[in-house]
RNA sequence: GCCCCCAUCGACUAGCGGCCCAGGUCACGGCCCUUUCAAGGCCGUAGCGCGGGUUCGAAUCCCGCUGGGGGCACCA
């Protein structure tokens, strides 16, 4: 039997990077055993979907690499099919009218159950189902309805969806059944928690794929991430390319007790990533990012620092702070100055030819030795000087990439401000 | 209130009765390297929620408790 899955996000402004997970968990079982992935919007109440939120969605999933098969369906677009289902179902006797609703019989006695894929067999007393609404007064099918009939239409073999579900699951059972159609396999993972026990929300950090892409997380680290947020493939592995995830992944090592996203521990990864990049590939994400961020520093320049900064940013979005220097003028902090020291780097820079890291490297080094000084007495000013703080990319590198020009001028200006 | 789920270092987890006086990764601490910051190397702190069972033997199985989470709509 072959696999098929959906996504199937609420149209409600962006994607949760809870949900993204439980997507994923969807999208790398089917990939990983050729299956298909569908994407379905459920969107039963027409007042809140937004064609808009729905563009977002499917922007943020591919720039993930997250991908679906087909066109992206509308719960809303099979209303009228759903509303034959219930017909049906009333005229079979499993469901009966209610003022101007139909509702649909439940079992009062024994259990409904099922053998959860991740959580293992579950089962609630039927006394506790109430005769659920299948479809409103006003001919909307409502969600418990809706989904489950989709699920059947779609040959969906595999639900995969969040922990808050499981509730929901014996409702759409009795559905299922109902309807004459044979269940699929459910799995609930659980939810992701932000270190506070309580369900990520924007008061722990970034919670949508897009807070995180604009922060400069590559997409490689944050499927990754994710990924082992609730599954381990076992108790060593953590960096994993998207095929080998795909390849690894399996419902049954998807852990049944919930995660908390760790952003420390993401931060680690986007760096691992970022450090992994062929030169060529790290300068061009880059480029793209910084483009996408709206800045219009030149692309040559931007190429021309990206080695500078590989080894020690571990977020994109770090660049403009760390190396801003390169594009635009400082304003170093007087009272990290050293007139004298700066009197004589600008003497010893003057002289050095060419003006490569390396001879910039020998002629500060030289006037260490003429100070009777280490490099870690000497060298702060002049990089306080030359990039306006004191913390930077290396010293020998930046001034290379200023220019002579440029990083003398600095060391004047900066020489006539010193404290 | 009722129903359901969950429970190993601060975090993610490995462990599916003996190989575990519990392993890996992040974070944290120390040392080394070092022009700052990183990166890297080495070392370290830290955990099976509690109480009963079952068993020759339990982190692993069972029961209870406690704690946390989710759900009880003509929301999704």
């Amino acid at each position: 039997m072959s696999v098929r899955v959906r996504m199937a996000p609420s149209p409600t402004g962006f994607l949760h990077i809870g949900g993204v997970r439980t997507f994923l968990f969807n999208w790398l079982f089917a990939r990983g055993r050729g299956g298909e992935c569908l994407l379905r919007i459920e969107n039963t109440d027409t007042s809140r979907e937004v064609a808009e939120s729905v563009a977002q969605i499917e922007r943020s999933l591919r720039w993930l690499g997250i991908d679906w098969d087909g066109e992206t369906t509308f719960q809303l677009d099979r209303m009228g099919r759903a509303q034959e289902e219930a017909r049906r179902l009333v005229a079979e006797g499993k469901a009966y009218e209610d003022e101007g609703a139909i509702r649909i019989r439940m079992p009062d006695e024994g259990v409904v159950g099922w053998e959860d894929a991740i959580k293992g067999r579950i089962e609630f007393p039927a006394a506790e189902l109430e005769d659920l609404v299948l479809v409103r007064s006003d001919g909307r099918p409502t969600y418990n309805f809706a989904s489950p009939l989709e699920d059947w239409l779609d040959g969906i073999t595999h639900v995969i969806r969040g922990d808050d579900h499981v509730s929901n699951t014996p409702k759409q059972l009795v559905v299922l059944r109902a309807l004459g159609a044979e269940p699929p396999v459910y799995a609930h993972v659980p939810n992701v928690f932000g270190g506070d026990g309580k369900k990520l929300s924007k008061r722990h950090g970034a919670v949508s794929v897009d807070e995180f892409r604009a922060a400069g997380y590559v997409p490689e680290a944050l499927m990754n991430f994710l990924a082992l947020l609730g599954w381990a493939p076992d108790g060593e592995t953590t960096i994993m390319s998207r095929e080998e995830l795909i390849e690894r992944f399996s419902l049954e090592r998807v852990g049944s007790s919930p995660a908390t996203f760790d952003y420390a521990k993401l931060d680690w990864m986007n760096g691992v990533y970022l450090r992994s990049f062929p030169p060529e590939e790290y300068a061009d994400r880059l480029v793209a990012y910084l483009r996408e961020q709206g800045y219009d520093w030149p692309e040559e320049r931007i190429r021309a620092a990206a080695p500078l900064v590989q080894e020690k940013i571990t977020r994109l979005g770090e660049f403009p702070a760390f190396a801003g220097f390169l594009f635009g003028d400082v304003e170093p902090d007087p009272s990290l100055l050293d007139s004298r020291i700066l009197r004589e780097a600008e003497r010893a820079l003057e002289r050095v030819e060419p003006w490569r890291a390396d001879a910039i490297e020998q002629a500060l080094k030289a006037l260490c030795d003429e100070l009777g000084e280490k490099p870690r007495s000497v060298y702060p000013s002049i990089r306080v000087a030359v990039t306006g703080s004191r913390v930077s990319p290396g010293l020998y590198e930046s001034l290379e990439l200023l220019g002579r020009e440029t990083a003398l001028s600095r060391i004047r200006a900066a020489a006539s401000v010193a404290a």
